[in-house]
DNA sequence: TTCCGCACTCTATCAGTGATAGAGTACTCT
DNA sequence: AGAGTACTCTATCACTGATAGAGTGCGGAA
């Protein structure tokens, strides 16, 4: 079984999934190709790249394909369900939003862009505001999933943190939490209603607004 | 000169400037302070605190205080304007937005989340949208400066890079960057235009559109 | 068949990282 | 004077990404 840069990544994403991108070592990767580390540098410049390499993976496992939006479908819905499936595949894996956000110069990243600008354009969208739209939804997905995968406060974090003192201080935060999350409703429909939000406008609203 | 978190934050916010995130180490920030690095420790539970501490420094650098609207402005050039402090706030310094991102619970976001929302909800937004509006925002602009912030390819990864093969695959994000910056557009506009996105919706449009 | 050279992996080692243990100093309050 | 607190030190850990340079084995050419 022959060490090949493919074989470098794929157990480079098992790694992550297991330990997080702060577990991912050149010495614990190493291990468990059955190799040294050093041995790595020969099929792979530096770790940015490896990351680079990962983020690319994982892109690519949640778009094998890139489609169009078939012809009887909005181009609002489809780019929705875009921005669904890039958080989807960064929320796949730990870190993963940390990940793409790390990687430099993704080329997967850059043909989701180039296929929704076009896809708009094709819909009569103008370039400008299609960029302009793409851009917002795209960055906004991943800042959104980054946040989203914060590190949960550990125990220690919250040592000192007050909870009653956090909802006195900020009661529009809370009560706009404790709201939301009232019939069944999940974060998945937080991240949908948020895209609505820049893709349809003020206006619209896909649930019960008060 | 007594040594406490005070000046060692501020120490830290300096090296940051010099070295980047990755230069802020325990030992340079230690030297700065003519001090040996596990002193820091007994003012600093560990690493992670420091960032926080950094972030917080950052913000509440452009943030001293923070400040409803004026009456007679209207709440969408109030929460574009503070965006705008916010993005200002984080390309102020080196990897700010990674700072933001990296450190867990801070105490100025959550403020600024509070003071945005409830100033909508006091304009007689619905709290849901209210809460919508503003964490569509706020993540967006993290995600949008991390993006602005990200390491420019440095010359080992452009090696293999080729432009021409770029623009070709993706003509439509090369047109669109390429048309956006001809008048006198700076890419201070083009973080404006996608808040206008969000906040006006797709119908308004800054500038001319084509 | 011998030998060269390429592809690949190894050992050994580097400088630098965050972090802890535990000794020592100096100042303050009783 | 003595005790205790606040702070800083030296020494050291386990671990990180990375490089130098010595092997190993296998192909094809002579």
């Amino acid at each position: 079984m022959a060490l090949d840069k493919q074989r470098i990544v794929t157990e480079a994403v098992a790694l992550l999934d297991a330990e997080g991108l702060d577990g991912v070592t050149t010495r614990k990767l190493a291990a468990r190709l059955g190799v040294q580390s050093p041995t790595l540098y020969w099929h792979i410049p530096n770790k940015a790249a490896l990351v680079t390499a990962i983020a690319e993976a994982i892109l690519e496992q949640q778009f094998p394909e890139l489609a169009s939006p078939a012809p009887e479908e909005r181009w609002q819905d489809w780019l929705i369900g875009l921005a669904g499936r890039l958080r989807r595949a960064l929320l796949a894996h730990p870190d993963g939003a940390r990940i793409i956000a790390a990687s430099q110069l993704s080329l997967k990243m850059a043909a989701i862009s180039e296929l929704a600008m076009s896809t708009l354009v094709g819909r009569g969208i103008p370039l400008q505001q299609a960029r302009l739209i793409v851009l917002t939804v795209l960055r906004f997905t991943v800042g959104y999933v980054l946040e989203e995968q914060a590190g949960r406060p550990d125990a220690d974090a919250l040592d000192g943190f007050d909870m009653a003192a956090y909802a006195t201080a900020y009661p529009t935060v809370m009560a706009g939490v404790a709201e939301y999350f009232r019939p069944g409703r999940t974060v998945d429909d937080l991240f949908r209603d948020c895209l609505e939000q820049i893709i349809h406008g003020p206006a619209a609203q896909s649930g019960p607004t008060s």
